[in-house]
RNA sequence: GUGGACGUAGCUCAGCUGGUAGAGCUCAGGAUUGUGACUCCUGCGGUCGAGGGUUCGAACCCCUUCGUCCACCCCA
């Protein structure tokens, strides 16, 4: 009988990459605090409207990436493939978004059934990060000075560059739209494959192409710039002020365009090129009509998403895990003999009692003492607490460094937890 | 959805022109009746991804299929 395994592109995330996964969530969970965001927990599973009214019916992502079913009375939910439109519609759901500032992030796994390659899961986790009635620069500003500040407490700063670009209100975007079609469709034989496919369907993508071919013909083609309305120019102009005066470098890509339909003027990308093709580790923008388009009241909109597997290759590929993630003992305790299981069991609450922020691992299972050491050893533990027949006897317990030739000491059990105290302080 | 590479022990891999499987690491035990890391010895561990075909004989050749990885598309 064939054997079941994993969806593939739905990994398994095991006991060794748990703390990596913990210290990353950590880290974001803290940056976050400090500007005062506040944590929005929202379902899996929504009505499949939301996200094709929200990221658009003509995208990849509703064409052919979603995971839709049917519910048992016949409603046709999906798999969430990203978390704004959940966000929003949970928000304005509950009043959170009428006449009031908001900023909000949340965390989970979303669904995208694309092919698995590295950096990109079918089942992959993202941070988001949402700030609703702002419509100033101002806050677009404050979500970059805030990803840099993640940067810099996880030692990415230097492998991660900001590009940025504003495409407009959605109005100045159909303008231009038209008109680069127009342009484009004079030479449309000599553009490439995808880009003659793109015509139809996503023609600011085209900016993008690779092809050398299409890249000569895009020269003289309109630009994005010259149809840029003027409260997004200047928009964008004061965002670039306040990145500048925030001592945030970035570069201006005009190429750069989001995949999903609601974006509108300031649009970013963080990307790195240690990942290989998919080197976008947090991307955003700017959504002001999104609320209205889901049945709330006009309201201003920016928010980003990272993604955490690509964050945490970076920081594997990088080899920035600090050290201290990886350990899973400080104290390992011992038990030589079926009459020192019990006091064993009991001297390891005692510590856990008095050094709450240390981690004490009693040995359980039996073993020769050699084995119960070759455990203490492996456990990353800094200390072996022996504790056998003679200790028992005595009330006293062997005290053992690790990681050190220091000699075993001997130690009354009630000095125990401050000798340990001592010496894994430093 | 398209293309390429690859599936052999828990892990990393070797296995020549077809002759029915090996190493290192890990794990368990021992050398050392209560002391890990280094060393040495012993042991556990495989329907060679699955199914079919060719052959006296297939891990190896052929077909099919499943899976993994990387890239394209797209995206976090």
């Amino acid at each position: 009988m064939a054997k079941i395994q994993a969806i593939r592109g739905m990994n398994d995330i095991l006991p060794e990459q748990t703390p990596v996964w913990q210290f990353v969530e950590a880290t974001v969970r803290q940056v976050l605090r400090q500007y005062g965001y506040q944590e929005i927990r929202m379902p899996i599973v929504e009505q499949t409207d939301l996200f094709k009214r929200s990221i658009g019916e003509v995208t990849d992502i509703v064409e052919k990436e979603m995971y839709t079913f049917e519910d048992r009375n016949g409603d046709s939910l999906t798999l969430r493939p990203e978390g704004t439109a959940g966000c929003v519609r949970a928000a304005e759901e509950h009043g959170l978004l009428f006449n009031q500032t908001r900023r909000l992030w949340y965390t989970g796994p979303m669904f995208r059934h694309e092919r698995p390659q590295k950096g990109r899961y079918r089942q992959f986790h993202q941070i988001g990060v949402e700030c609703f009635g702002m419509s100033g620069p101002d806050i677009d500003a404050e979500l970059l000075i805030l990803t840099a500040r993640l940067w810099q407490a996880l030692e990415l700063s230097g492998h991660t560059r900001l590009e940025i670009n504003s495409i407009g209100t959605s109005e100045s975007r159909k303008t231009y739209r038209s008109a680069l079609v127009d342009y484009l469709s004079q030479y449309k034989s000599d553009l490439d494959a995808d880009s003659q496919r793109r015509l139809e369907t996503n023609p600011l993508r085209i900016l993008d192409s690779k092809d050398a071919g299409t890249r000569k013909i895009l020269e003289n083609a309109p630009s994005l710039d010259d149809y840029l309305d003027e409260e997004s120019r200047s928009h964008f102009e004061r965002l670039r002020e306040l990145l500048d005066a925030a001592g945030i470098e970035y570069t201006v890509n005009p190429a750069l365009v989001r995949g999903l339909d609601y974006y509108g003027k300031t649009v970013f990308e963080w990307i790195t090129d240690s990942l290989g093709a998919q080197g976008t580790v947090c991307a955003g923008g700017r959504y002001d009509g999104l609320v209205e388009q889901l049945g709330g009241k006009p309201t201003f909109a920016v928010g980003f998403a990272m993604g955490i597997e690509r964050l945490i290759l970076l920081l594997e590929t990088l080899d920035l895990i600090p050290e201290h993630v990886n350990s899973n003992a400080d104290v390992y305790v011992t038990a030589m003999g079926d009459a020192s299981v019990a006091p064993a069991l009991a001297l390891a609450e005692q510590l856990r009692n008095e050094l709450p922020d240390y981690v004490v691992v009693t040995h359980c299972g039996g073993g020769s003492f050699k084995s119960q050491m070759k455990k203490a050893d492996k456990s990353g533990a800094r200390y072996a607490v022996i504790l056998g027949e003679n200790e028992v006897a005595g009330g006293t317990a062997g005290l053992k460094p690790l990681r050190s030739d220091e000699p075993q000491k001997e130690v009354p059990q009630a000095e125990l937890a401050q000798a340990l105290a001592d010496v894994l302080s430093n």
